[in-house]
DNA sequence: AAATTAAGTGTTATCGATAACCCAAAATTA
DNA sequence: TAATTTTGGGTTATCGATAACACTTAATTT
């Protein structure tokens, strides 16, 4: 008890045993078991970060931010990947529920992470949604303004001259992809385009496996002549399988998409895109969470929605 | 107890009553608590993954690989960066340890971490070392082959006519940086060429800020046709600091690195490299790790070295 | 000087799970 | 049928920390 008191430095000690206990503490290499904490405090001072893509660096960068502000707040971070695939995910908040995090920083996979949020609910554990809205969950909220970046990046697209314009999307169970389309038809509209769907592909944000989509856009007999990509990962695909078919971007196709590539992408900056401030996510996200557990006030849900910054480098040009 | 035994699988319990504690679990949403397990069992089922830079592609993808393996294998994993800073990273190892977590993947900073890795030690914490090695500890280590690497890149500079090639390094505090100057100095003795140590600068692996060594070298009445970076995160650095100057590469220099870039390097496929296996250090640390913890057998120290893929790409070309 | 208050430290119960032991009833064996 | 074994499940102590309370001394107050 003696102990607990100069770790903790509460109650009432004296200046010598205080010392001696410092010493012996030092002696015996001591350090004060967290579980035993955990279980009589009931909260561990720990918190999870589920991202969906590890490897994505809008979520890398966003972790760094989330990172930052759980270590300034005295929280350890339990760290989870759900690799946009559902079974992970519930495998994680599985994992989450019986370690008994104080709070979750979350962002889900699709529409379907419903479930997976309401599980958190019903164990009271408090948490924020990054990134994706999810219907159905009333909750503290980071997102991008997807529809505005996307109407603005469509619509850069038009005053280059491009009428035809491709779109490569996310699963449509994914609120940003929602918007992502939504943005593409009013662009389309406000400059009295009409939108032609069958030059709207809806894949995985994950990756690009099926090229089946790029070819049957191709193959059109009035083929686009520019491709928006709903993110980055989308993009790297689109690319990649434009090169295969020896076709050059910008001079076949003019190529834009969501979110930039983090330091990585700064060898060679050559896409046009809508670049997400992804460490704010993170710290924005991290700091609301924070507030949530220690703050006694329950505020209202809010809501924040970070802009996204048009890049316009060089994977876009003029139609010829 | 009788609870614990459904949960556990141990012991005897007839059907019914297996029936009925699972409907009651079911009724009351009852998760075990994690920390008063590990209480008892004097294991917690967490390992930790210390990283130096989360927001390189090379470690992110590491990051990737023991995840899986972790996760394969039932433990949950505490995510730790150090930002290659020393501070930082004894923080994280004051965190890892009052956590009680069964072990640690360590990527240190350098070779001061021995310090932080002899903490882990002195309370019986396994780990395993990777990517660079720490002089002074025994331990299971997942490498990759920084020498040979090294030395491919600069005799595949030389190959192309380059004399005067320019190494931007890591700290010396690093092995890895160490190793990678042995390589270049053993490329230049195979190939006949003297070293110039005014050709090589010391800066530190995680960015580029001091730009005084690049200018250092642009100005020498000799200045360097080629550049190699010790890895991809200097690398950036070198290329945008070039670009700014009005440099074209490979034009004007060639430039290579270590590591390469992820997904996100898919895009435009740009500097010659040497790359690793990045999800194979991260698997093959974890399963060694895993291994260590739960195998009674207690083997000789591991070292597994990693080559590298020399990917020639155009950020190189023959001296004019 | 007696009564009160404060300072410093020790005791006991608790968090939620499990190991080790125990014990009744049922099943099997002699 | 009596003796033994098996089955199923309950008790108690424990992991390491802390809350709540108790108890000496020493310091103040009346």
């Amino acid at each position: 008890m003696t102990v607990s008191r100069v770790i903790n430095n509460t109650g009432r000690i004296s200046e010598a045993t205080r010392k001696r206990v410092r010493k012996v503490m030092e002696d015996l290499h001591y350090i004060p078991n967290s579980m035993a904490r955990s279980l009589v405090l009931q909260k561990t001072k720990i918190l999870s970060l589920l991202i969906t893509d590890i490897t994505n660096p809008f979520y890398t960068t966003l972790a760094r931010g989330a990172e930052d502000a759980a270590k300034r707040a005295g929280y350890r971070l339990l760290f989870a990947n759900s690799d946009e695939d559902y079974a992970k995910e519930k495998d994680y908040v599985d994992m989450i529920l019986s370690t008994r995090v104080d709070g979750v920083l979350f962002a889900p996979t699709g529409d379907h992470s419903v479930e997976n949020l309401g599980q958190l609910q019903k164990h009271n554990i408090p948490f924020v949604v990054l990134d994706r809205e999810i219907p159905g969950i009333e909750a503290d909220v980071v997102l991008g303004d997807s529809k505005e970046g996307a109407r603005k990046l469509v619509e850069h697209l038009i005053g280059l001259g491009h009428h035809r314009i491709a779109m490569i999307n996310g699963s449509q169970d994914v609120s940003t992809a929602r918007l992502r389309y939504t943005g593409y038809c009013e662009a389309h509209l406000l400059s009295g385009l009409s939108i032609d769907d069958t030059l709207v592909a809806h894949l995985n944000y994950r990756d690009f496996h099926d090229e089946s989509a790029l070819d049957a856009l191709l193959n059109l007999a009035d083929p686009p002549t520019a491709i928006f990509a709903a993110n980055n990962m989308l993009a790297v695909g689109v690319i990649q399988s434009l090169r295969q078919r020896g076709l050059q971007v910008p001079d076949d196709l003019s190529v834009v998409c969501f979110d930039d590539f983090g330091p990585a992408g700064a060898i060679s900056p050559f896409l046009t895109l809508a670049s997400q401030p992804a460490y704010q996510f993170g710290l924005l996200g991290m700091q609301l969470l924070i507030e949530r557990i220690e703050g006694e006030a329950v505020h209202e849900n809010r809501k924040i929605i970070l802009p996204s910054e048009m890049i316009i480098r060089a994977s876009t040009q003029a139609l010829k």
